[in-house]
RNA sequence: GCCGAAGUGGUGAAAUGGUAGACACGCUGGUCUUAGGAACCAGUACUUCACAGUGUGUGGGUUCGAGUCCCACCUUCGGUACCA
């Protein structure tokens, strides 16, 4: 019998979670370090083996730390509300609860039999009351703040309305979502309760708001910016439109700068960091004010160019923007309304696919240019987004792409501004070389300084200033969903009511649909219970409803961000009924030390999740702004597809190698399954897999059938999942494990080959050899060699500086020379194998706890301290250095370390191969570097 | 278009500016076996019988010495896109 992986891992996962070996202590006299992985969305197709990947490195981590001495969280959990479990329901109408628990257990069991030392005593999962009880009061916290630009952070909404009272709005600097007109403290007074909610709610931290949203009509739901791709919706790829809703929305673009500022504060990779920048996209420029020809308003507009406003031809405004209407004389309204509703009917793509021809109308209206009075015609058009800026843009055709496009799609003026510079095919957009002309005051400046001259003179004349602007857009907050947490607010007169903290959890309530009504309500509306007794503080019945004492409670459910923006914290103290977190649990533990997932959430989870930290710091309930400090991103890893090829029209199927034009054929993916690993098909097995295949005609060559082969997302859809049970069963999890970290560097893509496995699987046979042969256990207490002691503490020394550098891959092959070299030197000393043990303890758990118990240790290795690498036994006698004459290496000689150089340069004079190189001439320098090269420059 | 990352054998990949291809897969040959999807040994960048030469996307540069640093370009991947 040689290594019994199943037995040892059976043996030692019930071990683990009898003895609940990886439970933290929330307080301890060992440092902490917490290592947090993004939790997976429990989908009913089970783990494949990409998933594990960033469990698999920071679970080596983990157990590195915890062998370090330090008490390590390192927990796991559910984001288990969510879309895919709903569109189940809505399948099936089975509740989405139950099938949510199933697929818990089947993540469960699998994550299990891959040994992770997970804590799942904290185990969190979002659709739980208990944990949505918190993301319930988080909301209600936002609701009840607002953010001053003063203080620069959230604070009490009680704290506005004493300002309001005292001294109006006029001086008041907070961020707010519409221009709200001023008010004095007296007019403030005057106003109606229901008046002044409406003002407040403007200035909220979550708030009510009409905007145009993204509507997706085949999911039924809004959706954030980030949940569109390409202009498709990314679950799913249906179309996006814009529609007008009343929505909850978080005020995001209040923390644009601090996020951006935060980003310097945190070690994430450069990459993912810049991701988030431009997601942000902080501009400057300024903000001008065009007087409009007849109208009191004026219309303000954003632009990062104000040195060119001499060359304003027109102005563009976007056609969803109330003002269009308000400007527009009775002789444009008909074109103008047309175009606007043309506009609505477009979705996202049909709009991005046709930036070539640009779409407007003018409105009929002119506005006034600030300095020299010219009268300048107002168009809209839909390049022209209501949500960036001021929805409006001052048209400088000379100097803008777009308005260059526009300009002549619709044979509007261009007027050239810039000095020395032909603009007949294009716009001239380079700021760096750019000298303004014809432009009065700025005429002969460079950009810099135009933009300087113009801002100050727009100031002067109270009609612009300088200002920045984000691209990031507050985000929408209400999803249209059954399966997520209920917003805890009601509606009294049409406003937002919030619960209070000793009301929640707002239970999510049975529906018989998981469908948006009939009337188009979203699927709450079928909740019979759902209405909010204020006399009684309870859920009541809908039928109850009085406005009075009982009131409609909100339809809406939260997004799939609401939960995961926090969770992090309830796992250092899931169980507590009191808080969200216990004030001596995140004292002790304060942040995540180490955040382990991939990068596809940059612009969402990992952007919400630092601004609910930021707003949870300013109230003073989180002790740091930042909660990641370090983050890596593990790369995906990708299905290699398996494809077919058939004769259109027939049932006759051909071998990859008869495929010359790949156009003519119809390629049919198969499962990866049924492929060995020189692609060669199993068509027995095809003909069984599918009825499609049953009697088709398969042509091989030469007795085989080869399969084409393509990289993509490991999806069920696409036949190319693999299975991490079936590797576990195969090869053993310690054998996944350590396979999965030797494919490559951790934040590389990469596609899965099962091929390369048996390597890793021998390694491990190899290292259970060292101590086993055959049925003999043959590790004694011999005294190492030196040699032995030197593999050993080399071993260590790559392995820690690796561990520590994420570089897991080169472990793996560390591992292996060391066992190579162990095992030719026929090394069963105890006092060399017993280190190993530990250093291969995080990478194998099992195979190691296994054998640190053979070697008759009570206790098993998990908190042992890792071997430290003795510099003693790594100084060397001699070096054998590589000889080069002018760079180009020739021989090697071994010299003895302690020669100082002139005595180098004698012993390689001495050899009598140097003569042959140096051709009769003297050196004319030499370069010697200890430990590394001789170089001889002739 | 803009921003970012990366280009090394048949494959996955290693290389603090110092012998490129460690380690592993695959392949070839061998040992031992009734057998092998076992174990072990040897070989495996390219050209060449060999000697030797050429090789890290392309072209230049710095250096005694460049996969590594600098400049330009090409390709691939990721992000983003009427963002004014």
């Amino acid at each position: 019998m040689g290594y019994d992986f199943k037995n040892i891992e059976k043996k030692w996962q019930a071990h683990w979670a009898k003895n609940q070996t990886y439970k933290a202590e929330n307080n301890s006299e060992k440092p902490k370090y917490y290592v947090l992985d993004m939790f997976p969305y429990p989908s009913g197709a089970g783990l494949h083996v990409g998933h594990p990947l960033g469990y698999i490195a920071s679970d080596i981590y983990s157990r590195y730390k915890r062998h370090k001495g330090f008490n390590v969280l390192h927990p796991q959990g559910y984001d288990s509300f969510g879309l895919p479990a709903e569109q189940y329901a809505i399948q099936t109408g089975q509740h989405p609860a139950k099938t949510t628990q199933e697929n818990i257990n089947r993540y469960r069991q699998q994550l299990d039999q891959m040994g992770f030392s997970f804590d799942w005593s904290r185990e969190v999962r979002t659709s739980e009351p208990n944990f949505y009880k918190w993301t319930q009061w988080i909301f209600l916290l936002l609701f009840d703040h607002y953010y001053c630009n003063t203080a620069d952070q959230a604070k009490p909404i009680a704290q506005l309305i004493e300002r309001f009272e005292q001294e109006g709005n006029q001086s008041v600097r907070a961020v707010c979502s519409t221009a709200t007109p001023e008010f004095t403290a007296e007019e403030w007074k005057s106003f109606s309760s229901e008046k002044q909610q409406e003002i407040l709610l403007h200035y909220r931290m979550a708030y009510l708001s009409e905007t145009e949203v993204n509507w997706c009509a085949d999911l039924g739901t809004v959706l954030a910016n980030d949940e569109i791709i390409n202009g498709v919706s990314e679950r799913g790829g249906f179309p996006v439109t814009k529609k007008k809703m009343k929505q909850w929305s978080m005020r995001i673009g209040a923390y644009a700068e601090r996020l951006l500022q935060g980003l310097d504060q945190i070690d994430w990779s450069e990459s993912l960091k810049e991701i988030q920048r431009n997601w942000i996209g902080k501009s400057i420029g300024a903000k001008v004010f065009f007087q409009i020809e007849g109208h009191p308003k004026k219309i303000e507009v954003f632009t990062t160019r104000p040195d060119t406003i001499f060359g304003v031809t027109f102005m563009t405004l976007a056609p969803e923007l109330d003002l269009v209407q308000e400007i527009t004389p009775p002789a444009n309204q008909e074109a103008v309304q047309a175009y606007i509703e043309e506009t609505q009917k477009r979705t996202q793509r049909e709009r991005m696919a046709d930036v070539k021809n640009p779409t407007g109308v003018f409105t009929g209206a002119y506005a006034l240019h600030p300095f020299t009075q010219e009268r300048i015609p107002i168009w809209i058009g839909d390049y022209v987004l209501a949500d960036y800026g001021t929805g409006a843009v001052m048209a400088v055709p000379c100097g803008d792409q777009r308005d260059y496009d526009f300009a002549k799609h619709f044979d509007l003026p261009i007027k050239n501004i810039f000095k020395n510079v032909s603009i007949e095919k294009e716009a001239f957009t380079d700021k760096g070389t750019a000298v303004i002309d014809h432009s009065d005051f700025l005429s002969g400046l460079p950009y810099k300084e135009a933009m300087k001259k113009v801002i100050d003179a727009l100031e002067k004349q109270g009609c612009g200033e300088g200002t920045i602007n984000y691209r990031l857009r507050d985000a929408i907050f209400s999803r249209q969903r059954y399966w997520g947490e209920p917003i805890p607010v009601y509606y009294k007169n049409k406003l937002p009511q919030p619960l209070a903290l000793k009301h929640l959890p707002l239970n999510l309530p049975e529906v018989e649909k998981y469908l948006p009504t009939p009337e188009g309500a979203p699927p709450l509306g079928y909740a019979k219970n759902w209405a909010w007794d204020t006399q009684n503080e309870q859920v009541v019945d809908n039928s109850r409803i009085d406005h009075q004492t009982v009131f409609p409670l909100e339809l809406n459910t939260m997004p799939g961000w609401a939960g995961s923006s926090w969770y992090f914290y309830r796992y250092m103290d899931a169980q507590n009924t009191e808080a969200f977190v216990g004030k001596s649990a995140v004292d002790y533990w304060q942040e995540v030390d180490l955040y382990l997932g991939g990068s596809e959430h940059a612009t969402g989870h990992l952007l919400y999740s630092r601004f609910w930290q930021k707003f949870l710091y300013d109230l003073g309930l989180l002790p740091v702004e930042e909660y990641a400090k370090k983050l890596i991103n593990q790369g995906m890893i990708l299905g290699t597809s398996a494809f077919i090829y058939r004769k259109p029209g027939t049932q006759t199927y051909v071998s990859k190698d008869q495929v010359t034009d790949v156009s003519l054929w119809e390629p049919i993916r198969v499962d990866v399954n049924l492929v060995n690993s020189a692609d060669e098909l199993d068509v027995a097995a095809v003909r069984k897999w599918q009825p499609q295949f049953e009697n088709a005609n398969f042509e091989q060559t030469k007795g085989v059938f080869k399969v084409g082969r393509e990289v993509e997302k490991m999806s069920k859809s696409k036949y190319n999942v693999v299975n991490p049970d079936e590797i576990c069963e195969q090869y053993g999890a310690d054998t996944l494990r350590m396979y999965e970290m030797f494919l490559g560097p951790i934040e590389q893509a990469k596609p899965w080959n099962t091929a390369g496995i048996s390597g890793v699987h021998n390694f491990l046979k190899k290292y259970w050899r060292l101590f086993y042969n055959e049925e003999e256990w043959v590790v004694n207490n011999q005294e190492p060699s030196k040699q032995e002691l030197k593999i050993l503490h080399e071993t260590i020394k790559k392995i820690t500086q690796d561990i520590e550098n994420f570089s897991f891959n080169t472990c793996v092959s560390a591992l292996m020379i060391c066992v190579n070299e162990l095992t030719s030197l026929k090394t069963h000393s105890t006092s060399i194998l017993s280190p190993l043990t530990l250093l291969l303890s995080p990478f194998a758990p099992h195979l190691a706890s296994e054998i640190w118990s053979a070697l008759g240790n009570e206790s098993t290795l998990d908190y042992v301290d890792f071997p430290i690498a003795n510099e003693a036994y790594l100084v060397e006698d001699t070096k054998t250095y590589p000889v080069s004459f002018n760079g180009k290496m020739r021989f090697t000689l071994e010299l003895s370390l302690t020669l100082d150089n002139a005595a180098i340069q004698q012993a390689v004079l001495e050899d009598s191969r140097t003569a042959e190189y140096l051709e009769g001439k003297t050196p004319k320098k030499w370069i010697i570097v200890p430990n590394k090269i001789i170089n001889i420059v002739i």
